[in-house]
DNA sequence: GCTATTATAATATGCTTGTATTATAATACG
DNA sequence: CGTATTATAATACAAGCATATTATAATAGC
């Protein structure tokens, strides 16, 4: 038999490649031979890991969503009180956030993978999936805003769960075309006012 | 002398085979000969128009920055009566968004220009100067919404201003990924709902 | 240690790309 | 009418691409 390697942490090391190519240069940019040049492997070694280059995107994408995941698993607990509540919320909110330059580069590779799934059909589903996850996200933050709500209010928060999850993509999205400091402190604002809007209202309405 | 064309027009022919293309498949799949074909000229015609792909490509975003700046344009009058005017701004906000197949298409186009100015230096400029523009707009849709207001609460309009943007942007992106009726109407919703809480917050405030 | 097995590498192949070059067709002007 | 001029087209060409093929090196089991 012959050397043995972790098949899947090689499997990810090649897609955190994909990851750096499609940040700074775009997704279609991350070429077979960009890609092994990244991780100091051969053309033949990634091949040996991938059967195509289509297998490689779809999985470095599922990666992407697998890993956003695990993170926003982390769901706001409700013990302490309201205003620490809000605080507390409003700093899960801005994790997600490009505000500085490790999330930064990770929002890129969010929005480059994002920018193919409006194409290529065989990323939609994992787009989808991102899509529908921060939306749960934001669905647990907004309840943990407003405590228990009435069942004819579901449908509200529904609605503002998704005005929250468009609110943060479109603030990513600036803060990619306009990083600077100053930008990155207005983003962060917006998040807050929001939070405390929507929990002073939440708490007139209970 | 040769045979005259009207080479602006041409130009501008061609920059919508471009857009054609970029909204159907992406950017990078826009190549010289995709957008000969698409438009029934040459390869050579298309080169006697545009020295070079990558100049074709930045006309092609700055002519998307143009027609939009035109559309944008349209500002909202304040001749009618607040309850008016709280649907008028509702009804030039939702023009903004990918509500139909036309303006889907058109969403489409600024997504993928969009996120290529995010890894194209050429391009970047142009889509700073799309969010600026959007954000302009934005503004003057809160003044019109909330009249005459206080010089000091002019930066609490400019975060307003920021919030509102991103809010469109991230309803768009949505969209387009699930472009379904249902989807649709609770996106248009959420917008309704949005200029209702700022008509009714700014009406409290003056 | 030998060998079967497999990771790794190097190279080959056919295709697509952007761009340069060349040739052709069409028209405004003398 | 003839020709200078230029749009258009066709083709050529080098580079880069995904992928297939082939060769080499390395190791687990006997």
């Amino acid at each position: 038999m012959p050397k043995v390697v972790d098949e899947e942490k090689r499997r990810q090391r090649i897609a955190e490649a994909v990851w750096d190519i499609a940040a700074e240069q775009g997704l279609d940019r991350a070429t077979v031979r960009a890609v092994a040049a990244r991780c100091g492997l051969s053309v033949g070694s990634v091949q040996h890991s991938f059967r195509s280059q289509g297998e490689l995107k779809r999985f470095a994408m599922e990666l992407v969503v697998q890993r956003v995941t695990e993170r926003l698993s982390v769901t706001p607990d409700s013990a302490v009180g309201p205003l620490d509540e809000q605080q507390a919320v409003a700093a899960l909110l801005l994790e997600t956030l490009p505000l500085d330059d490790e999330r930064e580069k990770e929002a890129r590779i969010w929005a480059a993978f994002s920018a193919s799934a409006l194409v290529d059909k065989r990323l939609a589903p994992y787009g989808r999936q991102m899509s529908a996850l921060l939306e749960r996200f934001c669905l647990a933050c907004l309840e943990a805003l407003g405590a228990a709500v009435a069942p004819s209010a579901k449908r509200e928060l529904r609605l503002e769960a998704l005005h929250l999850h468009a609110l943060l993509d479109g603030l990513t999205l600036d803060l990619l075309a306009d990083p600077s400091p100053s930008r990155r402190q207005q983003a962060a604002q917006v998040v807050r006012s929001y939070v405390e809007c929507i929990g002073s209202k939440e708490a007139t309405c209970s």
